[in-house]
DNA sequence: TGACAAAGTGTCACAATGACACTATTATAG
DNA sequence: CTATAATAGTGTCATTGTGACACTTTGTCA
């Protein structure tokens, strides 16, 4: 910040968003087959060209909305990727967000210029353009590490949910089984889960739903 | 990256890196006086532009070493800022980074093209340029929270340091005092310490010196 | 050799964690 | 109607981690 050129060192910026949802069990990733080259017929994250007026968060927002028809979800920078090489077109920086969505809230993919979209079990990925894959990693060890130490995981389910589910949902995302009893004392403990007076009925013994605390 | 313009949506690209110290009981920042416009006479953090054939850590590393003579120091990438408005000259995404370098190793500032350079104190910034003092804001907490669950510290220490000096090192970051058996009992847990047998002596008491474990 | 300054050391109470298995409640099938 | 299948829900114990707390040791220097 302390040079003056001012047209000389331009590069293109770009967002790339790992939208991760749990379901079946699993954590899954939203993949765009690409209809153009480089990389065409290849997954790719959804993203997009940062604009000129534009904050990195609301580009974020934005290729999100547009490419998944996704709004109202968690979404939080990542890490910026910017090996020269990592883009065949020239020179593209990208800053990656990760974005937690609901397992059934499965956008739409209404609206997007790509061939066809998908998810995808993070232990099962196609062929994934660009570095991509690397920038996956991170967003999946991130949310584990977070899972540990924060609430992220209620961003994953459905306003209402059983404590069978969050285990479920923590299951997945860590990829070991937890221990039902330690689990139950520990997440009620933190004082975050409020009971509703609502069972979830299933067809076996009926399930009380919490809600998550909703407050800052 | 589903798009294909390829000259519409350039913007600068910077790196801009939060140097952290422990000096005197204090964590301090290393700033650097602007010798142009805009915010003339103001500091900032030591940054420039990302180069057509860097990688953004290589622009960091360079940075640091052109503008303070810093090499061989910790540095982390810490979070990517981008508001249309943070640079009056035009948009600018800086890649913010940070740097932990040992007390007394001073970055000597040789060949830089600014006015001039210091060590403030976190608590006790000079005006700060741009939105530099977020940057250094996020810095700090990263490195306060990174330093309850991994081993950073010692990158602020020569090889070999005294308890009590790591100790003053951890009280200077997160601000607070700490207990001496607690505080030694839970390092010396950790198995990263090896006594060597060296003692500082300083005139009392001579104090027995470790060394960080260097492996991975 | 006495005073000073900093190094170094142990215990106890409480909280957090991991391991472990049975009972309760409902729907459904016979 | 009652037996069974399926999932919900619950408590204890041993271990470990953590925070609070004060005195002794060792060397220097006056």
């Amino acid at each position: 910040m302390t040079k003056q050129s001012v047209h000389q060192h331009e590069i293109q910026v770009t967002v790339d968003i790992v939208v991760l949802t749990v379901d079946d069990q699993k954590l899954k990733v939203l993949l765009i087959q690409r209809g153009i080259a480089p990389f065409k017929g290849q997954f790719a994250l959804p993203g997009g060209f940062v604009l000129a007026n534009e904050t990195l968060d609301a580009a974020a927002f934005r290729e999100l909305s547009e490419e998944t028809g996704t709004e109202n979800v968690y979404l939080e920078q990542l890490y910026t990727f910017g090996d020269p090489k990592r883009d065949p077109r020239g020179r593209v920086v990208t800053v990656a967000y990760y974005a937690l969505v609901p397992a059934g809230n499965s956008p739409l993919l209404a609206g997007t210029d790509a061939a066809a979209a998908g998810w995808f079990g993070v232990d099962e990925l196609p062929v994934v353009a660009f570095d991509h894959p690397k920038i996956i990693g991170y967003a999946v060890n991130r949310l584990r590490n977070k899972l540990e130490y924060t609430s992220v995981g209620f961003e994953l389910l459905p306003k209402k949910f059983t404590l069978t589910k969050l285990q479920m949902l923590h299951e997945a995302i860590l990829g070991r089984s937890l221990d039902k009893r330690n689990f139950r004392r520990k997440i009620l403990s933190t004082g975050l889960l409020i009971a509703s007076k609502e069972m979830e009925i299933t067809g076996r013994k009926p399930a009380r739903l919490y809600a998550f605390r909703n407050l800052k």
